[in-house]
Order: structure tokens, then sequence, then C-alpha cells
DNA sequence: CCGACCCAGGAAAACGTTTGAACGGAGGCC
DNA sequence: GGCCTCCGTTCAAACGTTTTCCTGGGTCGG
């Protein structure tokens, strides 16, 4: 591979005149670009990102630690982020974290080791201490990513959570259901902490009568709960508070034999991809996840700018698809 | 940020003790090493990724280059690749060509910049000839994920496609189907190649009248053309070349009001997640995406201790997934 | 005509590592 | 006791850039 010091012997120049042509940061004479051009030409010298990046002390590049690449949600956010990043010429190191607090840490300690100018985190349920301590030492930036939390000392992008649960109960109330069964999940996690709260703002002061929360970290526990739920036939509506969940509902639903939205309403978060081209199609409050990751890089950039001014949090609006599996539901009267 | 001369200051050796006991190179004396770990904890020195690979031009790196990181299935193979390049020790830097021939090229011009230590490459339909120079060129080694080719001058990773797509029409002929849409999609793209191959070798010398293959890049041609072929009632199943093609090929058939499988069956590759949860439920192929990003980091590793031996292929088994879509339609009687 | 200034370009010092060569002391062998 | 070897350690040269400072010639104003 050519360097710059052969390019410069060729064109019998400098290396700090290639390099100002390479970047145009000084003015060079015509002549002499010229030279320099012909000679970048002839030798195929490809600048090298890792010597620049050494010297400038500035990678370009910024990393990305999510807690499941393969989940359809996060792939939109890694998506986005990717976008983003490209657009404004920064590179993409993708780590995950397969929700696992130590894969976590080594994803983070080896993005800090690489240098990244910023680091963006969809973390999992339970961060390490060094984990933490990155988003408020004096390292690069850090933007926290779908799962926030108040009174973090870095930055944040996050959905509506709360206030999309709230529109989304509220509906299912003015559709007259009472009984709800909510599969609200890892309740660890901030982002389900929050929906499940959009809930109970919902529900307060009216009476829901039996509604039953499922919380927990494993699915058979989920599954059993739900059953149990369903047994006694007075709940009319099931609500997952995201899309694994809402698997694990349907599944239990389907073993049960209690078919939606014929015995049951039925509505989750960031639901199922084409839900509209399937039977039951299915009524979901959706996450602008792709815009999520691409405002956290937007947030990176911003804070790049101006490193000392206090955290900000940024939340983006979710879209609420009404769909047969809550709207076909009828009441049967007693 | 501490840097090794300040360790070896701080603990009175040299740097090249310090680089010794960090990446235990060579042997060091128990009283010095525990000199240099102590001052390493004192500093909270941290190595520095970019120095290291500038030095030993390595940077335990891997690109890769997908075509679209949302598509689920792409999704499952960066995931794949990251896990796979984790375990190695090697981190991931991701770039998306969005199915585009300059971004793609740029992609691969700016992970080769930061010489990266071997590149993984989804590639786009068409790509530039300086992408497929550098296939074969003395840089990094490269492998082709997903989209592969004969006589491609480097290592590649696929799916059994033809073979695939010759078992789902055997499948399907053995079912009695006779009449078959094939929505075949951008043949330039060899994946779909492919699968188009596979069917013909099914239907060789079988009298499969009437059967209708749609190619094209254009969703709207395509569903017209679907819309033509189903106009005339005699084609009993579509099969749908990829995930895509299935989306166009389910809205048309739902905008038409043909339903599945009760007019018609269905099947498709790489269809939908979750799918036997609603109806209609998807008879699919199904790849092992993650594995197939898996092994083509295991090619790159392998690629790297030999680098003389001649180009392999590798192609992964699909899963034939049978569901109601197909199974479920009977045939009139005339 | 001379000093001040401008401008294009060059020399060289960083950036933080790794690593081959050199070194010095201890021990073993004859 | 001299010599060789071994072993732990240090020295210093890379790796390929960017960037500060410097230089020498030209221009312009007085």
């Amino acid at each position: 591979m050519a360097t710059i010091v052969e390019v410069a012997r060729l064109a019998r120049v400098s290396t700090s005149t290639v390099s100002h042509v390479l970047n145009d940061t000084r003015n060079v004479e015509p002549a002499t670009r010229k030279k320099v051009l012909d000679a970048i030409e002839k030798t195929g010298y490809r600048q090298d990102a890792v010597a620049r990046a050494m010297r400038r002390s500035k990678t370009d590049s910024i990393g990305l630690v999510v807690s499941d690449a393969g989940e359809p949600a996060f792939a939109e956010m890694v998506h986005g982020v990717e976008h983003a990043a490209a657009v404004q010429g920064l590179t993409l190191v993708l780590a995950n974290s397969s929700e696992d607090t130590d894969r976590e840490t080594r994803a983070v300690r080896t993005l800090l080791a690489r240098r990244v100018d910023g680091l963006i985190l969809a973390r999992c349920p339970v961060s390490s201490t060094e984990v933490e301590e990155t988003m408020s030492s004096q390292g690069p930036p850090v933007v926290l990513l779908d799962r926030v939390f108040d009174g973090a000392p870095c930055d944040q992008v996050g959905a509506d959570n709360r206030e999309s649960m709230r529109r989304l109960s509220a509906h299912l109330l003015d559709r007259g259901h009472r009984s709800f069964v909510v599969v609200a999940g890892d309740t660890r996690v901030p982002t389900l902490i929050e929906r499940l709260a959009g809930f109970r703002d919902a529900v307060l002061g009216i009476e829901a009568e039996s509604s039953v929360v499922l919380e927990g970290t494993d699915n058979d526990t989920i599954k059993r709960g739900l059953r149990h739920a369903l047994a006694d036939g007075r709940s009319t509506c099931v609500i997952a508070a995201s899309s694994p969940l809402a698997v694990a509902a349907l599944e239990c639903m389907r073993d049960a034999e209690v078919s939606v939205p014929r015995d049951i309403a039925f509505a989750t978060f960031d639901g199922f991809n084409h839900s509209d081209l399937f039977q039951p199609s299915i009524t979901t409050v959706r996450q602008p996840a792709f815009e999520m990751g691409a405002a956290a890089v937007g947030m990176l950039m911003e804070r790049l700018a101006a490193p000392q001014t206090s955290p900000r949090i940024t939340r983006l609006q979710q879209r609420l698809e009404l769909r047969s599996s809550s709207e076909g539901y009828v009441f049967r009267r007693p």
C-alpha cells in the first residue's frame, strides 16, 4: 500500500503539501496540486484512516451498543444510526450485548479502546457501574437510546411510551373495556415501566375492576400468568408491552384456544411487520425506530459541538395503528 | 487519558516492559509485573487500539457491507456476523448500501481506508468495478454473503437456494399444482436467479402448463403482472422468491380479493416472523441468516490463516416450513 | 530602494504503540 | 578465571499521518 511519503517523493514535494491537498487545509499552487494529484493517481494511494485518527486523535466513528441486533425494532434503530452516521461522514462500529451485563461492559470497553468519537447505548436491563460511569466521565459523549431514564447524566433519545400507552388505553376504555390483562414484562427496563405507568394513568379513577398486570423476566411465567388470568373469562382485552411479549401472549392464547378478536381484544407495542396482511391484524403502537436511531446521532453531533450544555432528552412520538385485533371485538351482552 | 509512557514512568520501567505485560508477549519477572499492574491500576490506563492498530498494521476489526440493514433477514445476518466476530475478539464496522451501487462503493472505500482485517459483502444488485476489484486485489480478504455467484475470485457464503426451491416446487407439484405464478423479482440478483432456476429444475419435463414467471425490479410492475396472471383463474399457486416480493404479492391478492389458501395456494422464501401466529400462516423456505453471518466470519478467519488456498463457497441448507398457506388449498373439482 | 508583510512550501515533531536489537548481570562449563 | 549463554530489561526505531514552526522569495507601500 502506497503511503503519503511515496506520493510526496513521486510528486517531488513534501508530505505536508500532499496532506494539504488531500484535506485542503491550506492553499496550494494549482501546478503543484496537479503534480500531487497525478502522483496519487499513479500510486493508487489511499489515505490511512488509522494513522490519520491517531494523529488527529479523532476517529470519525461512533460506537453503537444494542441489546439485541436481531430484534426488528433494534435492527431499524441500527439502520437509522448507520444512515445518519454515514450522512455525517462517520462510520459505525456495532456491538451487541444480548441483554447481558458482562457483554455490554466488554462492548463498551472495546469501543472506548477504539476511541470512538461518541457512543450510543441501547442498554440492557441492568448495566455495570463501569458502563454507568462512562455516561458521565469526560470520555466521549454518550447518548442513551430507547431505554431512557430520568436524571441520566447524559443525552437520551426515546419514545413517548407513557403517553402512547395512555392514549391506547384510553381508546380501549372508550370502546368499553374495563377488564384488562397488561403483559408488562421485565419492569427493570425503563421502557416497560413507562408503558405500564401510561396504563395506570389511563385507568386512574376509572373502575377498571379486575385488571391484571403481569410482570416478570421469564416467558413461561408470563404465559402461566396469562393462562390463569384468562381462565375466568372476565378479561376483555390483553395489552402486550413489547413485541416479544406479544409473541408470548399470542402463543398462549392460541394454545388456550382463545381467539382474537372474537373472544378477546388485543393490542401491543412495536408489533409485527406487515400486520395488515394477516389475521388477526394487530393493533399496534409503533415506535419510529429508524428516526430514533437517526435522532441519537443528531444529539451526539450537537453534544460534540457544545460539550458543556446540560443533558437533554428527546422523546419521539409513536403512532397508534388501530386494527381488527382490538376493533373487531364485540362485547357480549350478558 | 493516561498513556503507556506514564504507566512506565510510574512503574519505573521502560514502555516495552509495560507493553510486554499488557500483551504477555515475553516473560517478565513477577516483581516488575506487579509494579506495572499497580501503575496501570493507579493511572486507569486503557490501551489505545488506534495506536496499537497503527503499529501492528492490524485493526482487529472486520467490515460488513449490507444492502438493507432494516430487512429482518439482513438484520439476522448482521447479528450473526457480530456474534461470531465478538467471539474472535474482532469488532464489527457496519455499513449499509441501501441497494445502491454508489453507496456500496463509498462504503467499501471507507472500510478499506479504516484498514479492516477482512470484509464481508452482501452486495447490491450491481456493484461497481472498484468493488469487484477489491474482491481479487491483495488487500484484505473478502467474503461474499448471501448473494453469491459462481466463479467469484473470493470466498462466499450462501444458501442452497436452487435446491430449496426445487424441493419446495416438487412438494407443490406433489400436491397436484400444475399452474404456478412465480414472483421472481430482480433477476440480476444471484439469489433470485438461483431460486428461479430451482423452480425450472422442478418443473422440467413436467407439463406445468401455464406457469408464469414475473421478473422485474419495480413493485408496481410486479403487482400488475400478478393481477393479470390471476385474472384468468387458472393458476393454483403463487410462489414468491423473497420476502419483499411476498409482501407485494399478498398485497396484490388482498386487493384483488383472492383469498389464501381458499382461492389459491401461496409460498415464499424467507417469509415472516412468527408466521404461525397468524392467518394465513405462510409456507416458507427459511434462510439460516444468523448462521450464514457467522459462517462468513469463519471463512474470513480461515482465509486469514491460509491466504493462498483457492476460493471456496459454502452453502447452508434452508429449512422448508410447511404451513396452511400451501397446505390448506383444496383443488376444486371441475 | 528598503523594510514589512504575504504566500507557497518544507522540515520535523508529534500521536501511542510494538518490537527487534542491544545490554548487563548472573550463572554454568571447561 | 575466562568465556559463553541465558534471561530480564531497556533503547530506539518504526507505523503513516497532521500540524506547527520556519524559510525564502516576491510584493507592496512609503
